[in-house]
DNA sequence: GTGGAGTTTCCTGTTT
DNA sequence: AAAACAGGAAACTCCA
């Protein structure tokens, strides 16, 4: 259906987005050197400023209209059905799944979100939502002196995945959150999101777990003697409901 | 350059 | 039989 839709048709007058343009070329470059839209509003920033993993449906959905709004995108080209899906989801899209659900469109979004998740954010969402008043989609407010999740260790990351329950896509899920018990859903999603994060395709649960065992040693886990359970032991800290 | 922390990779063997 | 667990060993990356 979208192969009649040429880039002049949903490019239409003042911007056309070029795939091979720079990301500054595209947003410009913030004073502390996050990447933004020299016409954003400070709401816009929002995208460059929290990882698309993290981004709920709303979120994404939001996403999609400021793309269609900011780049003279043709929303008619967007299949939105495609698009009901959280950050993480997000993704975790080919490149052939965006064609697939927008077509040339596709493309282009393709392209801005690879931007927003190479060039890093500033803070978490959660963090975010402290910034912002109200927060996001009311998740409670959450500061775990962190600024940059992609410099955060791998409990660090399954911590914060099991924090956002809306964002995680259900790869892990407490089983006891009083004592810190929870359970590995997906085992191979989990290790393909590790994988991104530290730009390792190579990343499998088998090594990831190795690393998650070393934690044993170090307190950060204690061992739960069940399959794909672990517990948060004395020396990891941010995961307490009321200690957060 | 060096050393340590935190993985990553590979491995063999065991358990579920 | 497959998946997960256990943990040794070495390599690797990053940072101070």
């Amino acid at each position: 259906m979208l192969d009649s839709v040429t880039h002049s048709t949903f490019l239409s007058n003042t911007m056309v987005c070029d795939p091979l343009m720079s990301w500054t070329e595209l947003f410009g470059t913030t004073e502390d050197g996050y990447p933004t839209c020299d016409h954003q509003t400070d709401s816009d920033s929002f995208w460059t400023s929290i990882h698309p993993e993290y981004w709920s449906k709303h979120n994404v959905c939001e996403w999609l209209q400021f793309c269609c709004d900011q780049y003279k995108l043709d929303a008619n080209c967007i299949s939105f059905s495609h698009f009901n899906i959280n950050g993480l989801q997000l993704c975790n899209m080919t490149q052939e799944e965006f064609l697939d659900a927008a077509g040339i469109c596709g493309e282009y979004l393709y392209f801005i979100l690879q931007n927003i998740r190479t060039h890093g954010y500033s803070v978490p969402a959660r963090d975010k939502a402290c910034v912002r008043a109200g927060g996001i989609n009311g998740q409670e407010c959450h500061s775990h002196g962190r600024t940059n999740l992609q410099s955060s260790h791998l409990w660090e990351f399954v911590r914060d995945l099991l924090l956002s329950p809306e964002e995680n896509g259900g790869i892990l899920e407490w089983e006891d959150r009083g004592q810190g018990i929870f359970r590995v859903v997906k085992s191979e999603a989990l290790a393909k999101m590790w994988g991104q994060r530290k730009k390792n395709d190579r990343m499998t649960y088998e090594k990831l777990s190795r690393a998650l065992r070393y934690y044993y040693k170090t307190g950060i886990l204690e061992r739960v003697d069940r399959r794909l359970v672990y517990k948060f032991g004395k020396n990891a800290h941010g995961w307490q409901e009321n200690k957060i």
